[in-house]
RNA sequence: GCCAAGAUGACCGAGAGGCGAGGUGCAUGGCUGCAAACCAUGAUACUUGGGUUCAAAUCCCAAUCUUGGCCCCA
């Protein structure tokens, strides 16, 4: 299978270091406010990789550092008047739940800064040592000048980096060094061999992928707005802490999610977390909303465009339930015709996926699918075995997509029992040639929101 | 200013030299008491101007526009 790769800018065939073991790192929430449907679209990307990964037969680890410690966190807190751990803590809870809602749940291990300032401590030191960080009066910084290729994933020179900066630290040998270790006196802070205070952004994820996964790991993930400067800071730290390189062998990085055409802002107004989304929402939809469009791409959010995502959904959703419903009847002889449409379109599923995770066009296989299925059901029915063999591969589809096509019960459910007697009494109005009030019926249901398909 | 990504039909969205994916919407027909679902058919595209080529949505050069980054950000 082939990956793009943003180091290089071009699909490199995937190949892990160590044969069947993929270790993947992506960049998690500063956990200072709720996730919003940007972060929504990045993890689920990456929750989709990972399931197709594994579905390939790789064995993964997927690692997430979740940022506790940092400005935007002390900031909240004082404007809200809370401790700054207590805020972490409150946000990462609902982050984890949001994850939870969208069925991002991958994740093998999250790892907080704070749990790791021993191992980012002793990161700092080494880079000291190596020549590559100094000491100033208000903190330890990388010296970006004694690193060669500062700049190589963003394809930024050091010129460009050291300009047009505001509020330069006038202790830094160049405005594009950035800080390991900021020395500070007031809460929160750690004990250092620098004084007190508290760790630089970037530090905390080189410190711990190097502690999980050492200095060189297969995938680094992330938002596209990451590359610079973290994903530089980062490469910088790693590869002259260890002096191995490259660090990462396959950078990727999702496309931005805009709103309506524009970037998603609190000043703008047009601000969604998850938890807005969901209100109204099925996660369902919204995963499929993503995950019809490619990772890399931008993708536009907007009422309409998750209104026609809920459709097409739909329209594979119905497929598969007339598949299970053809389960206890099904006992046709046209086996060949349909096991030669199911290989067909799942080698074309798997090739499409194969490239750089291509599930727009993954999608538009499944729908061909769906069509030829509905086309041939309408004269030809295949055997019981041939049937499962096709709904396993929706389940292997819905696996890897992380969407839920199994027909809804309304087993044990007394709404749904009552549901189901309004529906009969229906259906007997109608071979009375009730017409009219059997219509009525129907339209107040869907009124609720109930589809009723005769 | 510098850097990056992008511009495909009414809307969403793949493709990356040679049969104009797919979905949503729309139109017509079939099925149906009607509607829905489903099937069939159809209309509407590759930002502009040059160039390379037997052949360009796809490559090259220019231009225009959009979004983003350069303090923080998935």
């Amino acid at each position: 299978m082939k990956i793009y790769n943003t180091m290089s800018r071009k699909k490199e065939q995937f190949k892990p270091m160590n044969d069947q073991r993929v270790k993947l790192f992506v960049c998690g929430p500063t956990v200072y406010d709720d996730a919003h449907i940007g972060h929504g679209r990045t993890y689920i990307s990456f929750d989709m990789i990972k399931r197709y990964l594994e579905y390939k037969g790789y064995s993964v680890f997927y690692l997430q550092n979740v940022t506790d410690i940092d400005d935007k966190i002390i900031n909240r807190s004082a404007e809200v008047d809370a401790d700054p751990e207590v805020l972490a803590r409150k946000f990462e809870k609902r982050y984890q739940e949001d994850m939870e809602a969208l069925g991002v749940n991958g994740v093998n291990l999250f790892a907080r800064a704070t749990d790791h300032v021993p191992e980012i401590i002793s990161q700092i030191e080494t880079l000291i040592e190596k020549g590559f960080a100094y000491e100033t009066s208000t903190g330890v910084y990388f010296d970006e000048a004694k690193f060669e290729n500062f700049g190589k994933l963003s394809r930024r020179n050091l010129e460009d980096l050291n300009v047009h900066r505001v509020n330069i630290d006038q202790t830094k040998k160049n405005p594009g060094d950035f800080a390991l270790w900021k020395k500070r006196d007031e809460e929160p802070l750690w004990d250092s061999p620098w004084g007190t205070g508290r760790p630089g952004w970037h530090i905390e994820d080189t410190a711990i992928t190097e502690e999980y996964f050492g200095p060189q790991y297969d995938i680094h993930g992330g938002g596209l707005d990451l590359i610079f400067p973290h994903h530089e800071a980062e490469i910088a730290q790693m590869e002259a802490a260890s002096g191995k390189s490259p660090m990462v062998r396959y950078w990727m990085h999702t496309g931005f999610l805009n709103v309506s055409g524009e970037k998603m802002s609190k000043s703008l107004g047009n601000f969604i977390t998850i938890r807005d989304l969901l209100e109204d929402h099925d996660p369902q939809v919204f995963r499929f909303f993503v995950l019809s469009t490619h990772y890399r791409s931008p993708i536009d959010f907007s009422e309409k465009t998750l209104d026609q995502a809920a459709k097409s959904l739909k329209r594979i959703q119905k497929t598969v339930e007339k598949l299970n419903e053809l389960l206890d009847s099904s006992a046709g002889n046209d086996d060949d015709y349909f096991s030669g449409l199911l290989k067909d379109y799942r080698i074309k599923f798997l090739e499409s996926m194969d490239n750089d995770f291509n599930t727009p066009e993954a999608l538009a296989h499944i729908f061909n699918f769906v069509k030829e299925l509905n086309k041939a059901f309408e004269d030809k029915t295949p055997s019981e075995k041939v049937l499962k063999d096709i709904i396993s591969f929706f389940n292997e589809f819905g696996e890897i997509m992380g969407f839920d096509l199994a027909v809804k019960s309304n087993d044990g459910d007394i709404s749904g029992e009552l549901l189901d007697i309004i529906k009969d009494v229906r259906q007997k109005l109608r071979e009375k040639k009730e017409w009219a009030l059997s219509d009525d019926i129907r339209g107040r249901l869907n009124d609720l929101g109930i589809d009723v398909e005769d």
